[in-house]
DNA sequence: ATACTGACTAGAA
DNA sequence: CTTCTAGCCAGTA
């Protein structure tokens, strides 16, 4: 398993309840250039890894999709997990989408790519 | 080793 | 406005 995969989880695990991110967004914090895909496949070896209790279901695509819903065994349980943090979902997209965007990028200390 | 597949995204057509 | 395309790179067959 490639480092960054942990930083992804790092970056992961921060963000805040209540609150989403986007794939491009931690892969922007990171400095991985157009690495947006590879946030969401690291995302994706989440399920079979030793990190259990990230909170991947704050993660959403730059529009606010629930994109990666399919991984969360029921189709409404990436949406359920979300409401009950008070996020509104509707038709699997986060209504509030501005309000409720958190960028690792400005709430989190530079990455320094050398630690991982 | 080659081919194909994605929890993506920005830009071109 | 809506597709389409290229770049990204680890897994799997």
């Amino acid at each position: 398993m490639k480092s960054y995969y942990y930083a992804v989880y790092e970056v992961t695990r921060r963000i805040p309840h209540g609150k989403v991110t986007s794939y491009g967004a931690i892969a922007k914090y990171l400095g991985l250039k157009s690495g947006a895909r590879m946030v969401g496949y690291a995302l994706t070896t989440l399920n079979q890894s030793p990190f259990h209790g990230i909170p991947a279901h704050r993660v959403v695509n730059r529009n606010g999709l629930l994109t990666g819903k399919v991984h969360f065994g029921s189709p409404t349980r990436m949406a359920d997990l979300l409401r009950s943090e008070g996020i509104t979902i509707e038709n699997d997209q986060v209504l509030n989408f501005q309000e409720v965007f958190w960028d690792p990028s400005e709430h989190l200390p530079p990455f320094i790519p050398t630690e991982y």
